[in-house]
DNA sequence: TGTTTTAGCTTTGTATTGCAAAGTGCTTTT
DNA sequence: AAAAGCACTTTGCAATACAAAGCTAAAACA
């Protein structure tokens, strides 16, 4: 009935939902590719992965290139799980339409 | 290369996708009907309605049923343009993650 | 060796947004 | 006459988004 009803919170902004599709396809990504494709400040990206982390969505990899410091991000199950349900809400929705 | 830089940024909220998904079926709905469908408080809907009518997505129809006010909401071209628009950068970013 | 640049943040400040709750005016129902 | 419903507007607060600046450590450059 209610057409947004298992919608999750978490997905309702651009960047988050830009981070998790980049994430599905891509096993890691580190964080200035990623500051690159969505095309945002690096300050407002970090506090977007902060919140998706601190939901458990995202793990966090400190390592290194050679001796250059290297932060990769990545989908944990959960982060799937929890994307690939707002997805099939979205999908629904979208059948809700035609 | 960006998977969001299509998304329109008045569909971000969940209340503003909801309306326009149960527009897009019925041609036309009254306020206390929508309030029913999405189950939001009446101030909280009657803003998002405002917005999008400020946006040209909505137009607004005050009537009777009886001697009983009734407004109804419907989109316009506009809306219907800019929320297919919408949904078909959510089905590409959808594919994205594929 | 000193200076600048890069990566990845944190902090700060502001502006916007979301939302509930209360108030409003008109009408209908009881 | 009183209560309730409809369709709002107003108020006020809390959460969010974002840019900009600052910051640390390492790297590249001169």
């Amino acid at each position: 009935m209610n057409p947004i009803g298992n919608l999750n919170k978490i997905f309702e902004s651009r960047i988050r939902l830009g981070v998790m599709s980049i994430l599905m396809v891509n096993e890691e990504v580190n964080f200035n590719d990623l500051k690159q494709m969505l095309e945002v400040t690096d300050g407002n990206l970090a506090s977007h992965l902060n919140t998706l982390e601190e939901n458990g969505y995202l793990k966090v990899h400190k390592g290194f290139i050679g001796r250059k410091t290297n932060t990769t991000y990545a989908i944990t199950p959960a982060g799937e799980k929890a994307f690939k349900g707002h997805l099939a809400a979205l999908e629904h929705m979208i059948k809700f339409t035609r």
